[in-house]
DNA sequence: CAGTTCATATAGCATTGCTATAGGTGCTAG
DNA sequence: CTAGCACCTATAGCAATGCTATATGAACTG
């Protein structure tokens, strides 16, 4: 009924697939409801598609080209581990501009076409670790590197596309992404929880803070601001309490 | 026609469905193969959960209390970030063990049961997260620690999952989650830092503080006094500067 | 025993993915 | 122009799905 271009019928079957998706807020999509938008009856789709699975992957083709598209698309900026940033928020980006194709795409665990399309992603990742590699800032394989960045980008964006679009905050996606990005390019988190048994208490961190405070000039504080709570800090710190 | 013991068919149906789950390899379990296994007529199913929604995420709420137990069952060793080493361990653990289960769980995106489930668990790591934040382990908040944490622990068992179990490589796991517990936490090894991440001690000591306080239920502050004073705190912790 | 409530069963509806079969449509060959 | 042929599409319907209107049984309460 809606799409009448003089697109031929695979197309047609293609977008109305893709646009019922997209609009579908994770409900389920009938084959009945896409060839009726599309203007047809169902044997065309099983004659093109073979499936309804088979629609869906094609669907997921051509929005994993756009994909592709979007994270070649912009120019290296010389410092591969920048251009890394800009795939990751791509990644992000993508997954929350079309979050039910990126479930099909990422989501969802099937055998067949998601290793494929994963393996893809990484591939991508992994060129663009390789120069990083070369230019001697990667202290782990590419591929390994790859992988890793791609799974925690992947989650984050699962968790991000899984929260009310009110109460998104990018940051954790920043803060993954440099996390992970730092990790891979500073020297191997081995060793990284040594013992150090800090017991520290409400005193004893308030000193800390206290001694840091006086060292540093921090200026997120007016001096007013800052006169009074250096005061309760000192309450804190000369308190009994545990 | 399997299940005969004298348990009651709500317990029927629920061991039905997270067997049949459990072992259907991704493909949809209809509600018929479960009242048929479990010995019972639809009906039954949907007089106790109403839905067959209900039921799965009946099965769900089983699954997650069995892992939050996993999660919560060895001894705290003392090294808040170690105890999150055996968590993100745990859970890879568990989805890979259950990977039916996991996807309904953590997989799929149903606006309604995953938020809740996602938030205990991210409740359950912030909570050991805190205990590293009073030790001064901790460079960032740890509710924003944990999201992190868990964003990319879901990401990698995704990842494991879905690639097939002969070539499944733990190292992604290990590798991914030691990044993020390096980068979160207060860097207490040697001073290398090459990306300079590592936050000033001010940062760190406040939010050491904050979780203390939060922890310790002082009395030094009135109420008001101690609002504004976590105010600025917060300002303080979440400082660009270094 | 009558009445109420809970739990299960009989039978069937609407929708789903999919298909057996048949009917156009456009081509090239005679 | 017709005959054959390959391609594409429609009519009609099947088996399986999630779910329910209704009725039957059991168990307790007065």
């Amino acid at each position: 009924m809606s799409l009448d271009g003089q697109l031929p019928p695979k197309m047609r079957l293609l977008r109305a697939a893709a646009e019922l998706l997209a609009n579908s807020a994770g409900a389920p999509v009938s084959t009945r409801q896409i060839t009726q938008r599309a203007g047809v009856t169902a044997p065309t789709l099983y004659h093109h598609f073979g499936d309804k699975e088979g629609l869906f992957d094609a669907v997921v083709a051509a929005g994993f080209e756009e994909y592709v598209a979007g994270e070649r698309d912009f120019a290296p900026s010389g410092q591969p581990l920048e251009d890394i940033r800009r795939m990751w928020d791509n990644h992000v980006q993508f997954g929350l501009n079309q979050p039910e194709l990126y479930l099909v795409m990422f989501g969802n665990i099937r055998p067949e076409s998601r290793p494929a399309i994963v393996a893809d992603a990484e591939a991508l990742m992994e060129e663009m670790l390789n120069k990083a590699a070369v230019a001697g800032q990667l202290n782990v394989q590419p591929r390994e590197a790859a992988r890793s960045i791609l799974a925690a980008n992947v989650g984050v964006t699962l968790m991000l596309i899984a929260e009310p679009a009110s109460d998104r905050n990018l940051e954790l996606s920043t803060m993954t992404r440099d996390a992970m990005i730092f990790a891979v390019s500073a020297e191997p988190a081995s060793g990284a929880a040594p013992g150090d048994t800090g017991k520290s208490s409400v005193v004893v961190a308030a000193i800390a803070l206290n001694a840091a405070l006086q060292a540093s000039h921090s200026d997120q504080l007016s001096s007013s601001e800052l006169k009074l709570f250096l005061e309760w800090l000192h309450r804190i710190s000369t308190s009994p309490a545990g």
